[in-house]
DNA sequence: ATCCCGAGGG
DNA sequence: CCCTCTGGAT
C-alpha cells in the first residue's frame, strides 16, 4: 500500500466509524485494565458479561483481592483461561495496593510490570485512559495489518512498529479503534466481507473467498 | 513452541 | 466437528 493509499484507508475508516471507542464496558480506570486484562483470548461481549457480575462486588483493587482467586473464579467462569486471570487480577491488584498507592500506574514500564499485563494491554490502557497514541495490535489488527498490506509482519511487534510509522499523526490516537471495528465487523477471519468493505479499493487482499 | 480454556458461530 | 475471540507466561 502505498502512502496515497494509507491516507485513503484511514480517511475513509474514521468516516466508517464516527465514535471510535472500546466495546468493553467500565467505569474507572481499575476496571478498564480488570476488563482488558480478563478480554485475552475472549470476545467483548463474553467479558462484558463477567464484569457485569464481578464488578457490583469488586471494583477496586481491595475488593478484587479481599474477595480472592477462588471469588473472582466464580464470577468469571464462563470465560476461557479464567484460571489465569482470576491468578493475574487478583496478583495484579494486590501489586496496586503494594506499590501504587491504590492506581494504576501509568508508565509502560509499571503497566507491563503487573501479571497478565502485556504489551498489548498495557498500549490499550495508556490509549484509552491517558490519550497516548499507542496501537494495541490485537488479533483484529495483527490480521488487518497483514490482510490488507498496510502493516504487514509476522509478529504483533512487527505489526505494531509499521503502524506506528504509517498512521498519519493527526489519526494516531484513534486508529487503534478504527481498525479493530474494521476487523470485527467487515475484515472478518473466516469470511472478510470485501462487498461491504470501504476501503476494498486501497486493499492488497484479493478477495476471492468473500461471500458477503 | 506450548499451555491456558469457555462461549459462540459456521 | 472446527475456528475464533482486543494474550501472556513459561
Amino acid at each position: 500500500m502505498n502512502s496515497d493509499a494509507i491516507k485513503r484507508f484511514f480517511v475513509t475508516l474514521r468516516d466508517a466509524n464516527p465514535q471510535p471507542a472500546s466495546e468493553l464496558e467500565y467505569s474507572s480506570v481499575f476496571e478498564l485494565l480488570a476488563a482488558v486484562l480478563l478480554s485475552a483470548q475472549a470476545t467483548d461481549v463474553g467479558v462484558n458479561k463477567a464484569t457485569r457480575r464481578l464488578f457490583p462486588v469488586a471494583n477496586t483493587p481491595a475488593k478484587i483481592v479481599a474477595l480472592g482467586v477462588e471469588g473472582v473464579e466464580a464470577y468469571i467462569r464462563t470465560i476461557g483461561l479464567f484460571r489465569n486471570k482470576a491468578k493475574n487480577l487478583v496478583a495484579t491488584a494486590q501489586i496496586l495496593l503494594d506499590q501504587h498507592g491504590g492506581q494504576v500506574p501509568r508508565s509502560r514500564e509499571a503497566l507491563e510490570a503487573l501479571p497478565g499485563v502485556g504489551r498489548k494491554t498495557a498500549n490499550v490502557v495508556l490509549n484509552v485512559a491517558w490519550g497516548e497514541p499507542t496501537c494495541a495490535v490485537d488479533t483484529h489488527i495483527f490480521r488487518v495489518g497483514n490482510r490488507t498490506g498496510l502493516a504487514p509482519g509476522r509478529t504483533p511487534y512487527e505489526v505494531e512498529m509499521k503502524l506506528l510509522a504509517r498512521i498519519p499523526a493527526e489519526f494516531a490516537k484513534d486508529a487503534h479503534h478504527w481498525l479493530i471495528l474494521h476487523g470485527r465487523y467487515v475484515c472478518q477471519a473466516r469470511k472478510p466481507r470485501c462487498r461491504a468493505c470501504a476501503v476494498a479499493d486501497c486493499c492488497d487482499f484479493d478477495a476471492k473467498t468473500d461471500q458477503a
